[in-house]
DNA sequence: AATCTGGGCAACCGCCTGTCT
DNA sequence: GAGACAGGCGGTTGCCCAGAT
């Protein structure tokens, strides 16, 4: 039987190779888990996620402040973590780091984010660097959470920062519209358009009784008209009002066009906590059924608002396709003289 | 008192971008 | 120029809690 003989210098050749080998095989392991974001994989190779512990806290904040930030890769193995790297960044960078503020944001500070969202947009590290010890991750869920809603109740678009053009997003306006927000929403021009149409509506009206119609002739068609007043109790409990006998009276002119919304009752608010007030959608007043009330949405107007004369307008309304539109039954089942005669 | 619902927010996910080799 | 890597970014998810029912 032969001696299986190896020289030294093979010997030596053969530990620095798979030295080097288990070196790299390091290298690579860890970069794969910390280059991907945690996975199924990483759960099973024991790498935690969800919420941090404050144990798993002190230990990074522990490792920082003695070695600084090295490569974030390599940092949960240094520090003891069971985490990617990701995970462990994220954290600091949002969470853990000294400089971060914490609190409430300041009427600047918001004012500042709705400067530079309206230039930016949704460019939330942009805005964060103007904007000392706020996380780009703070400021998008005080976004999303907070100003976007309130821009939204002030009838401006929080994509464009300019008033709501589109009427379905109007009609579905959250709940606490406000009287502070009314000269938003009765400049906007959507609304201008809706007061052109009943300008229009209560020309017609005149044409046919030779005089200007009493509010009570507006009120009377309107509540055969108007969709009714959808009442949700934080999006729950839609109950169903009619309009003009829900102690919120739209503010007629002499022409019948709304100018506002009044509230003897509440000191100014249009709608308590529990009330959302939509303003009256320009659609047949066919009630939907309890059932359906949820579903139930207002056809899309903003075609039939876009336009900018009363030419526009009356081919709209009058336009056969217009099926929805309810002012063709208006003209069709009122007194008022036939399309063609005008 | 129990349950339901929605808001707030930390954390995750996956794509993007800049840098290096 | 191409590919790989490291970190950044924005959108989304899921958990927790408070308030409503």
């Amino acid at each position: 039987m032969q001696d299986i003989y190896i020289k030294p210098y093979n010997l030596i050749i053969l530990h620095i190779v798979s030295q080097l080998l288990s070196v790299l095989l390091y290298i690579f392991f860890n970069r794969q888990i910390e280059m991907r974001s945690p996975s199924n994989r990483d759960i099973d190779l024991g790498l935690k996620k969800g919420p941090w512990t404050p144990e798993e806290d002190q230990k990074l904040i522990d490792y920082i402040h003695n070695h600084g930030q090295c490569s974030w890769q390599l940092l949960p193995k240094k520090a003891g973590l069971n985490r990617c790297g990701k995970s462990c960044r994220l954290r600091w960078t949002n969470y853990l780091r000294p400089d971060i503020k914490r609190g409430d944001f300041s009427p600047d500070e918001e004012q500042t984010i709705i400067d530079l969202h309206s230039v930016l947009g949704n460019k939330w590290s942009m805005i964060a660097t103007r904007l000392p010890g706020r996380t780009d991750n703070e400021i998008k869920n005080f976004w999303n959470t907070h100003l976007r809603k309130r821009l939204l109740q002030s009838g401006i678009d929080p994509k464009t920062h300019k008033p709501i053009t589109d009427f379905n997003l109007l009609l579905n306006l959250p709940p606490m519209l406000h009287t502070s927000n009314l000269n938003n929403l009765m400049n906007n021009p959507i609304l201008e358009n809706l007061t052109k149409i009943q300008l229009l509506f209560n020309t017609l009206q005149v044409l046919n009784s030779n005089s200007l119609p009493t509010l009570n002739q507006i009120e009377g068609h309107f509540n055969g008209i108007l969709n009714p007043l959808q009442v949700s109790s934080m999006g729950r409990n839609v109950e169903t009002i009619e309009p003009f006998s829900c102690g919120y009276q739209p503010i007629f002119d002499t022409f019948g066009t709304i100018q506002g919304l009044s509230d003897s009752e509440n000191n100014g608010i249009i709608s308590n906590k529990s009330k959302a007030y939509k303003l009256p959608a320009l659609v047949n007043s066919t009630t939907p059924e309890a059932s359906d009330i949820n579903s139930f949405k207002a056809p899309d107007y903003n075609e039939l608002l876009s336009s900018n004369n009363y030419g526009d307008i009356w081919g709209e309304i009058m336009d056969d396709q217009a099926s929805s539109s309810c002012w063709k039954d208006v003209f069709n089942e009122s007194s008022f003289p036939a399309a063609s005669s005008l």
